[in-house]
DNA sequence: GCTGGACATTTTTTT
DNA sequence: AATGTCCAGC
C-alpha cells in the first residue's frame, strides 16, 4: 500500500463523521473557496474542522509528494487505520502533515459576538489550548484591534471612542440644526443611511459633493456627511462604518502595514458571507492579497439583511471576483424532516437571483405542515398555547417550541396568552440591556471621564440629572469650544472667562468640577467602584429613586456595577477604557442566556441560526409576511428568503398561522393568507378549517383599559393565585383522579410553572399528567 | 429652563 | 395601542 493512499484513507477515517461534500470543503485549504451551506447542513462543523485540518495537517490532504521518512511511517499508519482510534490516527497524521499553519495564522471572521464565541469554544474543544491563538472575531472587533495599533497614521488618537447608532443620530440631528436643514427636508434616518452607504463604498463627503450636482437633497446629505465626519474626528470617535472603512483606508495608504497583516494571516475564513457589505468584502480581498487563501461560507438563500447594507452580490459574485474559485455546495440537511424541507424548497425556488441549491435529507417525511386559519390574533395566540400544552402533556419540553413572527408588534397578543396560560416563555429582542436609557446615561458619564472630547456623550449628561443647564447654554458652550478649538469640558471649566456664558457660568463650573472629581476617583479606584461612585455622586441614583417607575431602572443601573465587577474579574486589563471598548461592540448582557425551559418568542430575523422541534409562524399573511411596502422585486425576494429561514428553523413540526381579522397598530384589518403558503406543495400540508371564536385566554375589553404592563402584571398575579390553589404533591402521595381512580405519585418533575406527575394507578396503569389539568385530589 | 399635551410613527438588527 | 418626540406656553 502506498504512502499517499494510506494517508488519504487515514484522513477520511479521521474526518469520517463528515459527508463527502463537507470533507471536500475541509480538505480544500488553498485558494479561494466558496462553501454554499444550506440551512442545517453542518456549516459550523465544516468551518471548525477545516481550521483544525489547516492547523494539524496543513496541505496533507491535497499534497501528493512522498517524504523521505515515508517508509518508516507506513507501518504505524497501517496500524492506526486498523485501530480506528481518532487520537491515534491524529498523532500519526500529524507526522504526515504538509506545512501545517500555526494557529495565529488563521483568521476567522463572523458577524456576531455570539457566533465568534461559539467558534472559539468549538475550536478549543477540538484543538485544545493552541486554539486560543486563532484570531476569531467579528469584522468590527478584528478591525478595532488593528486600528488601536495604527490609527494614529490616519490622524486619529489610538484611544478612540466608538459611537453607536444612537450617538450618531444625535450628532446628525445636531448638524441638521446647525446647517439649518429641517428634519422634514432631510430626515436624520435618511441622512444616516445615506452616509452609511457612502462609507460602505469608501466614498468621502468630497466624492459625494462632486456627484451631487444640482440635486438639492444629495447636496444637503454631502454637507451633513462632511460636518459629521469632522465632528466625529474632533470627538476622537468612530462610528461602526468608520471601523471598517478606516481599516481599509489604513491598508490602502500604508502598504507596509498591509503587508505585515497579509504575512500574518495566511488563512482567512468568513462566516455568513451573504451578510457582508461592499467594504467588508473589500477588506477581505485586501487581507487575502495574492495568496488568496480565502474561504467564505454562507447561504445566498438566507440573506436577510440587505436593509442594513448587506449585499447578496458579494456571495453571488465571489467566483467572478476570485477567478477559478472552487464552489462546494452543502445540500444535505441534518435538521429537518422531509416535509419541512420540501416546503422550504418549494418556497425558495421561486427566487431568481440565487446560486441554486436543493436541500435533501435521509430523515423520514414526518408530520405534515399544518396551515391553520383562526378568526383573530386572540384565537391565534390561544391556539398556539393550547397546542403547546397538549404536546407538553405528551412529553415535550417548553424549550422545544418557538413562535416566530415578522414584526415585534405581534408579540403583545402572544404574550397575553402565554401569561394567562401560565406557560413559561421568553421574548427575545426588543430593547437590549445596553440600549436602555439609564445604562446609556451612566456609560455616557464614564465615556466623558475617559475621553473629555466626547461631545455627544457630554451633551447627553450635562443636564442629567437636571442642573439648570439648558439647551441654549449648551449651544453657546459648543460654539465657544468650536471657535477656540478645545473641548466643551474645558470651556465649562473656565466658564467665567466668557461673557456669553456668564449667566450659567457657576453651573457649568460645577459640572466640570464634578467630572474632574469623578475622573480623579476613577484613577485610584477599581472599575466597579468607579461605576457605583458615578451612579451616586452624579445624583443619578437619587433621580431614579424619585422617578415614578424608577425601580426597574435602578435595578438595571446596579446591574451595570455587577457587569463591571464581572469584567474586572475576567479581563486581563480591567481599565475603564477597556471596559467601554468592550461594551461598544457588545450588544447584550451575555450572562442572561440562562438555560431555562421556556417557549421562545422572536422575530424571524433573530431566529436565524437557531432550531426548534416545533415552530409556529404567526401572522403568515399578505401585508405582514411578506410585509407590505413599496415592493420592488429584490424586496420581495428578500421576504421570500425570510420565509425560507423561518420554515427551516423547524426540525419536526411546523404550524403556519393566519387570521381572518387582525388588529395591528390600532387598526383592524381583514387578512389574506401569505402568498408563500401557495408555494408549498399541497402534498406536504394539511389545512385546518377556521376555528370558532373562543375566549379561553382572550383579553376582554375592560381588561385592556389598563396599561399593558399593569394588565400583564395582574394577569400574572391572578394566575399565580390560581396556581397556589392547585395543590402540589410529593412522591409517594396517594391521590385520586376523576377518571383513573386512586393512585400513587411515583415522580414529580417541575415543568415551567406546572408539575408533571407520573402516577401509578391502582388498576395497574401508569400515566404522566400535568398538575394543572389532572385535577388531582389528595387521599 | 421645564412641563404637558399634541403629534407622528410603528420591518427586520449587529456592530 | 403604545411609545417616543416636538413645541407651545408657563
Amino acid at each position: 500500500m502506498d504512502y499517499n493512499f494510506l494517508k488519504k484513507a487515514l484522513l477520511d477515517k479521521y474526518f469520517g463523521f463528515l459527508n463527502a461534500m463537507q470533507r471536500e470543503a475541509v480538505y480544500t485549504t488553498e485558494g479561494p473557496l466558496l462553501v454554499l451551506a444550506g440551512a442545517g447542513s453542518g456549516k459550523t462543523t465544516v468551518i471548525v474542522n477545516r481550521i483544525a485540518n489547516i492547523v494539524l495537517f496543513g496541505r496533507a490532504a491535497t499534497d501528493n509528494s512522498v517524504p523521505e521518512n515515508a517508509q518508516a511511517l507506513i507501518a504505524p499508519m497501517k496500524s492506526a487505520l486498523a485501530s480506528g482510534k481518532p487520537e491515534y490516527i491524529r498523532e500519526i497524521l500529524k507526522k504526515c502533515a504538509v506545512a501545517p499553519a500555526a494557529p495565529y495564522r488563521v483568521l476567522c471572521i463572523t458577524f456576531t459576538n455570539k457566533a465568534a464565541r461559539e467558534f472559539k469554544e468549538r475550536l478549543l474543544s477540538t484543538l485544545g489550548e493552541s486554539a486560543n491563538d486563532i484570531w476569531a472575531g467579528t469584522f468590527h472587533s478584528v478591525c478595532v484591534r488593528i486600528l488601536r495599533r495604527h490609527i494614529d497614521l490616519l490622524g486619529y488618537n489610538n484611544s478612540f471612542t466608538i459611537y453607536d447608532t444612537d450617538d450618531c443620530k444625535k450628532l446628525i440631528t445636531e448638524i441638521l440644526k446647525e446647517l439649518n436643514i429641517s428634519e422634514s427636508a432631510l430626515p436624520p434616518k435618511m441622512a444616516m443611511q445615506s452616509i452609511s452607504r457612502s462609507k460602505e463604498s469608501d466614498r468621502t463627503a468630497h466624492d459625494e459633493l462632486l456627484d451631487a450636482g444640482k440635486d438639492r437633497l444629495a447636496h444637503y446629505i454631502a454637507r451633513v456627511y462632511e460636518s459629521y465626519q469632522a465632528k466625529l474626528k474632533a470627538a476622537n470617535a468612530l462610528d461602526f462604518d468608520d471601523i471598517i472603512m478606516l481599516t481599509n483606508r489604513l491598508f490602502e495608504s500604508h502598504p507596509d502595514i498591509l503587508d505585515r497583516y497579509r504575512e500574518h494571516f495566511q488563512y482567512i475564513l468568513v462566516d455568513e458571507y451573504q451578510d457582508t457589505n461592499p467594504s467588508q468584502s473589500r477588506l477581505v480581498a485586501l487581507l487575502a492579497g495574492k495568496r488568496r487563501n480565502v474561504c467564505v461560507v454562507g447561504d445566498d438563500d438566507q440573506s436577510i439583511y440587505s436593509f442594513r447594507g448587506a449585499t447578496v452580490d458579494n456571495i453571488l459574485g465571489f467566483d467572478r471576483e476570485y477567478g477559478n474559485a472552487k464552489i462546494i455546495r452543502l445540500e444535505q440537511n441534518y435538521r429537518s424532516v422531509g416535509n419541512i424541507l420540501e416546503a422550504a424548497n418549494g418556497i425558495i425556488k421561486n427566487n431568481s437571483s440565487r446560486k441554486g441549491k436543493e436541500l435533501w435529507t435521509e430523515a423520514e417525511d414526518g408530520e405534515k405542515i399544518r396551515i391553520v386559519q383562526l378568526p383573530t390574533q386572540v384565537e391565534e395566540a390561544n391556539f398556539i398555547c393550547e397546542t403547546i400544552a397538549e404536546r407538553v402533556k405528551k412529553g415535550a419540553k417548553y424549550s422545544d417550541f418557538a413562535v416566530l413572527y415578522r414584526v415585534n408588534a405581534l408579540s403583545n397578543s402572544l404574550e397575553t396568552a402565554f401569561v394567562k396560560s401560565r406557560m413559561p416563555y421568553k421574548i427575545f429582542g426588543g430593547l437590549r440591556f445596553y440600549e436602555r436609557r439609564e445604562i446609556k446615561d451612566i456609560l455616557a458619564y464614564l465615556s466623558v471621564i475617559a475621553n473629555p472630547n466626547d461631545s455627544v456623550r457630554l451633551r447627553r449628561i450635562i443636564n442629567l440629572p437636571k442642573r439648570a443647564i439648558g439647551e441654549a447654554t449648551v449651544e453657546k458652550l459648543a460654539t465657544v469650544a468650536d471657535e477656540l478649538n478645545v473641548n466643551m469640558l474645558t470651556v465649562a471649566e473656565n466658564a467665567t472667562a466668557y461673557p456669553e456664558l456668564s449667566r450659567a457660568a457657576l453651573k457649568l463650573k460645577g459640572f466640570a468640577r464634578l467630572i474632574n472629581e469623578l475622573r480623579e476617583y476613577s484613577e485610584v479606584n477599581s472599575l466597579s467602584d468607579t461605576v457605583s461612585y458615578v451612579i451616586e455622586q452624579t445624583g443619578y441614583r437619587k433621580m431614579l429613586a424619585e422617578e415614578e417607575n424608577g425601580e426597574e431602572r435602578e435595578q438595571n443601573v446596579l446591574e451595570l456595577v455587577s457587569s463591571a465587577k464581572l469584567f474586572a474579574e475576567t479581563s486581563e486589563n480591567p481599565t475603564l477604557d477597556e471596559f467601554l471598548n468592550e461594551l461598544a461592540l457588545v450588544s447584550d448582557l451575555d450572562s442572561y442566556e440562562e438555560e431555562n425551559d421556556s417557549v421562545a418568542l422572536m422575530t424571524v430575523h433573530s431566529a436565524k441560526g437557531l432550531e426548534f422541534n416545533t415552530v409556529f409562524i404567526a401572522g403568515f399573511e399578505e401585508g405582514l409576511f411578506p410585509i407590505m411596502r413599496q415592493s420592488s422585486d429584490s424586496d420581495s425576494e428578500e421576504e421570500r428568503r425570510l420565509a425560507y429561514v423561518a420554515v427551516t428553523r423547524a426540525k419536526k413540526s411546523l404550524y403556519l398561522l393566519h387570521v381572518e381579522n387582525r388588529m395591528l397598530y390600532g387598526r383592524s384589518e381583514f387578512k389574506q393568507i401569505s402568498k408563500f403558503a401557495q408555494e408549498i406543495p399541497q402534498s406536504v400540508c394539511e389545512c385546518r378549517p377556521l376555528r370558532k371564536r373562543s375566549s379561553t385566554f382572550g383579553q376582554s375589553g375592560s381588561e385592556m383599559q389598563e396599561s399593558r404592563s399593569n394588565y400583564l402584571e395582574n394577569v400574572r398575579k391572578s394566575a399565580q393565585k390560581e396556581q397556589k390553589s392547585i395543590e402540589s404533591f410529593e412522591v409517594g402521595a396517594r391521590v385520586a383522579h376523576v377518571m383513573f381512580g386512586a393512585g400513587e405519585i411515583i415522580s414529580a418533575t417541575p415543568m415551567g410553572a406546572d408539575m408533571l406527575y407520573e402516577i401509578e394507578f391502582d388498576n395497574g396503569s401508569v400515566k404522566r399528567l400535568m398538575g394543572t389539568y389532572a385535577k388531582l385530589k389528595r387521599l
